[in-house]
DNA sequence: CGCCAGGTTGAAAATTGTCAACACGTGTGG
DNA sequence: CCACACGTGTTGACAATTTTCAACCTGGCG
């Protein structure tokens, strides 16, 4: 079923694939493995990865410094892909792993070649699920390196909101989070200990509460204006006075 | 003269350019511009932006905050290629300024398109560049994440001279650098009268001196082993079991 | 029941930021 | 030629943020 997919349900957001790419897709995705938490997906310095897609679950990309500290880069969740980039070339330069139970699609980098190589359009949607995968690492940057701690913590439950909101995970205050305060604390650069005081401030400012695996929003409009948040970078639609990019311009299916 | 050029010298690391790839190249390069130093090159939420080739000078990305505070994404030399993947969609979400006065080549989005599908293996290229981006992306992340500042400090000077390097712009043990201290905090989320200390420190400590617009590099292993610096992220050169992704396998100019 | 991962809290220390002053070189206008 | 402004670098004193260490709590689960 492919318009229940919540992969499909996010590249819709960019463009209408026709049947053909749909099929495509689907065929991409017709091997999954259903996986425990904490499986590792993918390794540093590994050779030949593969590129992911993530049906269900929660995973967290990072990279792992030689004395054991890790930066978290991103969180996924359903419909992300993971590592497709990467997968072209020989080593990747980050690990993976799962936070709850998940469900994947592995895809050999041969495939991923020849599946963008014949559906153009497809190619186009993955490209640009990517670049707001990059637009999410600029935040993140920005967020680490020019936000204190509770703009930062806000800034990334908005964000995490807003991207499970498009598939459908989240409702208008709050969603269902597994994240764990040291997930937080090693996405934000910050230690588990200021992470919690700073979740209890938020509490009793009336804020947010984070508890018992849910984030609830109490002043919505009070967070976004605390976190500088503009969700304008989530939701980067359309080609720059070009239809259908990578394709033929004279392609009878495009649009 | 292609040869000479930083860009085509970057790029020849991957590749081997053919003749007839060179002459694509040449003709995206073929108008430059001249810029003084505190240029801007684009704007965050500009639309329909350029990509653009710096052949001369430095120049850097940021991202601005509402409340003036800015957070430098990268710092741009010779050779590098700035904002191509951001140009294919609407908006840019980041802004880039010169340094010194500087030589750059702007792009149109069609054009970019049209070169990317008429010479594969230039596109793959290109790829491979942008994504090399993106892997001193997340080491930033990891820098600004995860890193002290004497690390922070330590680091983005390796990195900055692992990449002059490549271009003949640095001798074994230093580099000339136009950067001010404020650019250094800028980019690492430190305040510069910070940045100033840590520098001085590592500068009686034998490590390096920063001083009248160069580098220098008086213990080299010692500021590596500081910085925890692996040059590997830099240098992933190759495909994953594909020679030539992006063009037809039948291809005779390929290799 | 007891273990264990995750969460919570306090006290003290380390890192980093802020403010304010001053040094130094360069270029400009009087 | 001098005076001055300006951008950059430097330093000290002090404050804020964040970390570290250590203890303790809580709930789920074998």
């Amino acid at each position: 079923m492919h318009a229940e997919s919540a992969f499909v349900r996010r590249l819709n957001r960019f463009v209408q694939l026709s049947r053909d790419e749909l099929d495509g897709l689907a065929r991409l995705q017709s091997q999954r493995r259903t996986l425990k938490n904490g499986a590792e997906l993918s390794w540093q310095g590994q050779t030949g990865h593969r590129a992911l897609i993530l049906h269900a679950g929660w995973a967290y990309t990072y990279k792992l410094l030689p004395d054991g500290r890790q930066q978290i880069l991103n969180f996924c969740v359903s419909g992300d892909l993971i590592g497709w980039r990467s997968s072209l070339f020989r080593s990747s330069d980050q690990a993976c792993t799962t936070i709850t139970s998940a469900v994947v699609s592995e895809i050999r980098p041969e495939r991923v070649r020849d599946t963008l190589l014949r559906w153009p359009r497809l190619a186009a949607a993955i490209l640009w699920s990517v670049s707001q995968d990059e637009a999410m690492l600029v935040e993140h940057l920005v967020d680490v390196g020019r936000r204190n701690a509770s703009e930062r913590l806000a800034h990334l439950l908005l964000e995490l909101h807003e991207r499970l909101g498009v598939i459908g995970l989240a409702t208008e205050r709050g969603f269902r989070c597994p994240l764990t305060q040291d997930h937080l604390a090693d996405a934000l650069g910050l230690s588990v200990v200021h992470v919690n005081r700073v979740l209890r401030r938020m509490r009793e400012r009336g804020l947010m509460a984070y508890r018992a695996g849910r984030v609830h929003f109490d002043d919505p409009a009070g967070l976004r204006q605390l976190a500088g948040f503009d969700e304008g970078y989530l939701d980067r639609a359309g080609w720059a006075g070009v239809v259908n990019p990578l394709s033929p311009p004279d392609d009878p299916s495009a649009i």
